[in-house]
DNA sequence: TTGATTTCCTATTAAATCTATGGTAATATA
DNA sequence: TATATTACCATAGATTTAATAGGAAATCAA
């Protein structure tokens, strides 16, 4: 039940571009460096983002990469679904129709919907500014 | 962000036993038939609960095992963290104090103690009754 | 006491996931 | 154009998880 370290790795990226968005492009050198990971590791997940309308990108020297939309675009529920694959907590459940030929006498499975609801609901709540705006005051307004 | 085999195997054993409590003691012979689950690994998983007060346990022919207390007294939440470790979504807010270097100018670390908190208050929300309850007869009370 | 049953213990294999590394292509600047 | 910088791509090694397997110890019943 651990969001994996590419999830959390490319959630603190995008914070990072996110605080960083009046700066222009910003390298993976550099958010390596603030954030003490791994570049590599770094290059390997945020490619996860390619074809997407997450990030603008420009390689080449100066180059790097910027938040193509406003940070309270983002929620983090989107963000850890596309790094994670899903949120839910068992395969089945994302499966409609389920396909497991003892769904209907799975006594379980109701715990994983209820959970899966539970989880979504709460990380779609929550945005990349959010996140930027509670880090620079604004004292337990998370929880 | 997965609930491990373990853990889902675990829960469906232990619900198993609720619904045949009044049988005595049920061998996992007889679990792993109707769960459809290897008999061989449903051994490994019952260890965990070995030294605990969860079951009561007999060897030899007619053995098997029982639950210990009522079906009520059981959370899916205990039961999960006694097979997962724990149900915190990183390993860091599981550690008081917090001896992660970065915690101070963590953006992310808010949101995982919320998310573990609904999480956890979710899962210590239900029984084993309440999933033996929903299983024979009243409908969408779950969820 | 013998045989069947069942839990208990340990080792091994297979698969998936996580992390690190080396090299290639593109771009800006001097 | 030359050089430094940076994103991009593919692969390899390490670790964890999932599942299988063999056999020892305990217990019941005939």
């Amino acid at each position: 039940m651990k969001i994996s370290t590419k999830g959390r790795y490319a959630l603190r990226m995008l914070v990072d571009l996110a605080e960083h968005r009046d700066a222009g492009f910003v390298s993976l050198k550099e958010i390596a460096q603030r954030q003490e990971i791994s570049r590599k590791y770094l290059e390997q997940i945020i490619q996860i983002f390619n074809k997407t309308d997450v990030l603008r990108v420009n390689r080449g020297a100066q180059g790097g990469y910027m938040l193509a939309k406003p940070a309270a675009q983002y929620t983090v529920g989107e963000i850890l679904r596309m790094t994670e694959g899903s949120l839910s907590p068992v395969d089945c459940v994302d499966r409609v129709p389920i396909d497991c030929p003892r769904s209907g006498v799975c006594p379980t499975l109701p715990v994983w919907r209820g959970l899966s609801k539970v989880v979504n609901e709460y990380l779609d709540g929550l945005t990349l500014q959010d996140l930027v705006d509670q880090q620079h005051g604004a004292d337990d307004y998370m929880i």
